[in-house]
DNA sequence: ATTAGCACTCGAAAGAAAAGAGTGCTAGCA
DNA sequence: TGCTAGCACTCTTTTCTTTCGAGTGCTAAT
């Protein structure tokens, strides 16, 4: 059933005033607003309560939308914000400075959305399984060595490794070939006790240095692996008048702070066609969350990645001016991290891309 | 002038019944106790308030530990408690436990910390300068190669740089040398604009490889210096009671999870012999700590490293129990960095270094 | 020097009253 | 039929009082 244009109004009008002010709101300030008698907007607020749209916390106080409510006002009611230049111009800047690793721009990130949004936010980089390309051996002295990997995402691992005894520049060569021929192309869950065996039988190894190797090239598929996950500005939370009971609180920002509790109940839906997904209050899998709501966007990190950004607040939140930031944001990180896939000059942008690629 | 025996026992009494109760401590509960009837010890409290150790407030209240009273407290008459079996196991297990990265080892000291004392916690190393000790290249086909680079710190750090055009073998050896005479050995601020020039004219190098590399190398002594700095459980600060006003625990939380507040506080005392510091309430240089207590231990982490680790809580902590375990986190995490420098076996001892160096 | 007794203080908790915001309903008006 | 004005009613919030009790400080006795 589809609502008369003066509700629409109305409840755009009591879902606005609601998130700017946190009271209820009366049909009395409306008036003005919809340009109507207070009585009419009663009747009208009455029904829109009927219909699940509006809720009274009790009887004598003004109506609060919802999650119904929000959910018609984040579809199909609220406009599409458009940032100030300031804005644009504060999340550019913060994007076109190199950073060097996924792990701190995540970071980066994380405090920029969650400083341009006043909510808590967070960032996560979702990276593809990887395997090991090649191997390099850097003999730095008689009794030191550097490995190097590069993994099929192209990040570079290495470690140093220094001996108590010393070893020939031929073992090393010999290693080298050996780790090329028998540790590539395999994955994380492809490198066994047997496959090691049977390396350090080949090597002739009685030093432990295939164990070694073999140990780092097991860290290095896992770090691969692993999800970067940063969670920036829990204490915003606090600000929030819904969250003036510390129990509420703590209780939130003890969620929000463990990153894998997080994680593993968000990306649960896919994101919509946009890359913007809103989730209201009890439409949360999380019991921690059901009277929270997340907005999230997914970008292209590039490289088959797909990272998320999002924020956590009050379901009274600002989805509007959050909406529009988050995408702006996000859209920024896909210029970033994928924009420079076609070759390019070696310019900033090509040296961007490579040094986000480094670890 | 010396306290008495009895008042010294008062005063421990008092301490320690309002760290555990948070609950100004009256004269009739502490009869128990010290063994003698209400009104001694309402005199003697009475005194040892115009001492200046205790302070009531208001008229008809019990009393509470003035931070005079506090510091006497930790200085002489707080007993060192031992760690019961089971925190110490799970004290050694987290840090036995590999860390890659001296980031991720932060994170986890951070965190291991924080739950242990149930306070906020951070954890930070300080690094000295470094420099490049050499540079290798790796060509990895026609248009890409790696640069790894080994620090004095024994960090090593690497790029993959891919270009829009393919480099002879050659011209990746001349860069290599170029690198090695010019860039070894000079510190952050010696990599200057006119260095980058020489060694361009000196390569005849007109694709701007040498000021990509320039920049990687600049990045890894950027990198190399910033000390890494986590913080913890910042939620913690909610569960007490002296931060249910959520304003006050928005201000300290603010203060505390900004890493480099704290930190541009925090070291300005040099740790003394034991390496425990306790700095309580007005004893903070930050106008935000001014009514909280901060408790932080010095580790070695190495290579002339200096790490630190610390909780942030009311003034009402429980030092004793927060001095000893950090004591014995900072001495494990002590062991663990800077313990294997003397030659070892191709044990677990190594590898965990060895990782732990590792970038 | 210590203790028992007692009047006194002052905050915290409980209760009562007043204020105020908003609704729902009814009746009148275009 | 749809809108508005008026009014009684409801229920929270605020404020004010009262009561309660823990704890002190003092005095006098041991």
């Amino acid at each position: 059933m589809e609502l008369s244009d003066r509700k629409k109004r109305i409840l755009t009008a009591v879902v606005e005033t609601y998130i700017a002010t946190a009271e209820p709101v009366g049909s009395k300030g409306l008036a003005g607003q919809i340009g109507c008698s207070s009585a009419t907007i009663r009747n009208e607020m009455s029904e829109l309560t009927a219909m699940g749209y509006l809720e009274q916390p009790h009887t004598s106080a003004g109506r609060i939308p919802s999650p119904a409510g929000y959910r018609l006002y984040v579809n199909e009611l609220m406009e599409r914000q458009k940032l100030s230049e300031a804005e644009t111009a504060a999340i550019n800047d913060k994007l076109t400075k190199k950073q060097r690793q996924i792990d701190q721009l995540m970071n980066e990130v994380g405090q920029l959305t969650s400083s341009m949004t006043q909510y808590p936010a967070y960032a996560m980089a979702v990276k593809p399984p990887a395997a090991i390309k090649r191997f390099d051996f850097i003999s730095v002295d008689a009794n030191t060595f550097i490995v190097v990997a590069l993994l099929t995402d192209n990040t570079v691992k290495n470690k140093l490794v220094h001996l108590p005894f010393s070893v020939h520049q031929e073992q090393i060569t010999t290693l080298g070939s050996l780790f090329n021929a028998n540790f590539t192309g395999v994955t994380d869950d492809e490198i066994t006790e047997s496959l090691i065996r049977s390396t350090e039988r080949a090597a002739g190894d009685t030093y432990g240095l295939v164990a070694v190797v073999a140990s780092f090239a097991m860290e290095c598929l896992a770090a691969a692996k692993a999800a970067p996950m940063r969670v920036a500005g829990a204490s915003q939370l606090l600000s929030q008048p819904e969250f003036r009971d510390p129990d509420k609180a703590h209780a939130l920002m003890n969620f929000i702070s463990d990153g894998s509790r997080l994680m593993s109940d968000l990306p649960a839906v896919a994101p919509e066609s946009n890359g913007l997904r809103v989730t209201i209050g009890p439409e949360n899998l999380a019991e921690e969350l059901k009277d929270s709501s997340v907005v999230m966007a997914s970008y292209d990190a590039g490289d088959g990645m797909r990272g998320y950004i999002g924020v956590v607040g009050p379901t009274r939140m600002d989805y509007s001016s959050v909406a529009a930031k988050l995408s702006y944001i996000a859209a920024g990180l896909s210029r970033l991290l994928a924009g420079s896939d076609a070759p390019a000059g070696l310019d900033n942008k090509l040296v961007l891309k490579e040094s986000e690629r480094h670890e």
